[in-house]
DNA sequence: CTGTTAGCGCCTTCAA
DNA sequence: TTGAAGGCGCTAACAG
């Protein structure tokens, strides 16, 4: 990875190191005119690119911001990925990648890995979780975060914050409205079909899943509705289908719901991302069910190459973009006038979707 | 950023920082075991974390492999990424993310920035193009690729090679036979469906979606047909919609294909990708024409999100996470056997997947 | 096996 | 405005 270095172009401009990095790479003070050309000239006929190790090193400092999360092939993520290359290019930052499948110490590791690239902030997009088994590791990773702000990083956690972090200066959190938008999912649902609900649930002490759940209950109950059951699985596509297999048997079954009630008009379902939803739905449909007439099915985040599923799928959208931008925005080094809200939790909007697989009129 | 140093630990540790980065950072030579554990522990009671950066510039590399795609939030590309990921943790390396939207002009930038942060290694994943307007670019492109390699940087480019790249020492490719496989997809398709074929392609130029064409034409011609009519439109989902929206009305008219006769009986229409694909089956619908009733649709890629669209759509599918493995590895530094198999094409394949949006009897 | 001495390439005081 | 000197944190030759 040898290149030619400042001093060589230096040397060939006939000034100092000193000289060309200030016509180089921005500084305060602006060299003559005359010289200037003379060491662009020279640095270009060189083909001189800057180290950027060694600008880091020298200024502690590095351009560098790290993005975490579970799984970049998941649409979710690849969303909020790409909001924060986006905003990250906006500030001429680069993204550095880390991929943990949610596991918290998978994730602390990440923090200090980008801790020793010296990434002048970080945005941990995946979800925590506070399962006990998770606890050490959750800890650790807050003691690791807690260190990387206290030496001047910047970090923005979307969704909730984790766990036993102390919220020291430079810690953010974009928070999204999980629990709310699910309680409006559920009162909407709640005024188009009166027969049961059965949640699809990820494991049990993953917030984003859990919020979302308690959200729906909530909602239920203020539409006059008992609790709906839960049904845990993983929270991905084959986790949906699993579920999606055993409501299947139920519905043909012509089995009865939590409530008592015959559910033989089928069911209601809620699975709180869009991936589970549409394994859950295919589930059903290998089972030879049809959706709506044979189930209601509805998800969560409203992911766009999910689109064009038929049919359309209800769910909650999300701007998983707008919240990777604004995670990025908020770690980006304090404007010079200093109007810094720190720690504010940045505003997140969502907005319910009824769309077809949910239609009560088949 | 500060953070303590390899000196502190040294100090609190009583030994020179020399033998401090001995143990910690891995050597050849081993200290003594008690020496060892004193500065362990001096270590992590301090918290040290060292410093990728000057690590980096002392040993001038950097760990860091650079991945250049169009945009994170494709799905293809996701997946792409997805294998870079992990075959970039088995590497111990860490991965730096940049998205151009396909812009040679913009890929030169993302190559130059990494070159800056001395990125031991390059994967361009996004596809090129020799459009004439690109020339320019793709020049400036291949020279700024040209001089990374001189300077010992290692570079994977998936698909096609680089217009005009020199094929320096460090330079490989991860072949895909885009246009093989589309034959072969023709061959199949051709065999149960005696009807016109059309094409819906990317923008002229484009090496995958030209590749894909022309390897169409081929099989067809092997099939004993004429050649498809081409549709040109962007590269995405909305390309193929506004394509599927026109060919919707020429079915719809039961206008006459190229071939002069009737297409009353619909279209057979192969989209370059599957987002394209999609993209076009929705438009199809949204005129209220069936698939495969009306016209029989296949796509490219076997996007795994798009796995659960209804009718299930025929493509080719293409090991994307493995591709994105292999080329990672191809860039990894030369194996101390020596055995390297520099420029040698990597070798893909893919598997032409009928399913139900082709299938002949409906 | 350990410590000392030089840098890696750049930026930033400080004098000139 | 320009140049000279020192240091960012670490590793790699040398000595001891």
């Amino acid at each position: 990875m040898a290149a030619s270095t400042l001093t060589e172009v230096a040397r060939l401009a006939g000034v100092s190191p000193a000289t060309a990095s200030r016509v180089l790479n921005g500084s305060a003070r602006k060299p003559g005119k005359d010289i200037a050309e003379r060491v662009r000239q020279a640095a270009d006929s060189l083909g001189y690119i800057p180290n950027a190790q060694a600008q880091g090193l020298a200024k502690s400092s590095s351009g560098l911001i790290g993005l975490i999360v579970h799984d970049i092939a998941d649409p979710y993520f690849a969303a909020i990925a790409r909001g924060v290359q986006e905003a990250a290019r906006e500030q001429r930052r680069m993204v550095l990648l880390a991929t943990t499948g949610g596991a918290p110490g998978e994730e602390k590791e990440a923090v200090a890995a980008f801790a020793a690239r010296r990434a002048d902030s970080i945005v941990i997009a995946g979800s925590r979780s506070s399962r006990a088994e998770d606890g050490d590791q959750n800890a650790e990773l807050a003691a690791e975060l807690d260190r990387y702000c206290r030496n001047g990083g910047q970090v923005a956690v979307v969704g909730h914050p984790v766990v036993g972090a102390a919220a020291p200066e430079g810690y953010h959190v974009v928070s999204v409205p999980n629990q709310e938008l699910a309680a409006k999912l559920a009162v909407e649902l709640a005024a188009g079909w009166d027969g049961d609900f059965v949640i699809i649930g990820g494991p049990e002490g993953l917030f984003t899943s859990d919020d979302r759940i308690r959200g729906f209950q909530e909602g239920l109950s203020r539409a006059g509705r008992g609790p709906a059951e839960v049904l845990r699985s993983s929270f991905n596509r084959s986790g949906g289908y699993d579920a999606g297999l055993k409501l299947a048997a139920r519905i043909k079954a012509g089995g009865t719901g939590q409530s008592g009630r015959p559910a033989g008009n089928g069911l209601g379902i809620f699975a709180v991302n869009d991936v589970m939803a549409i394994g859950a739905a295919a589930a059903l449909r290998t089972e030879g069910l049809r959706i709506p007439r044979d189930a209601r099915i509805a998800g969560f985040d409203d992911i766009e190459t999910l689109r064009d599923f038929r049919p359309a799928l209800s769910t909650v959208s999300l701007p998983l973009e707008e919240i990777g931008r604004l995670a990025t925005r908020a770690t980006a080094p304090p404007t010079a006038d200093g109007d810094e809200q720190d720690y504010a939790p940045l505003p997140v909007t969502g907005k319910v979707m009824l769309r077809r697989s949910t239609e009560t009129a088949d």
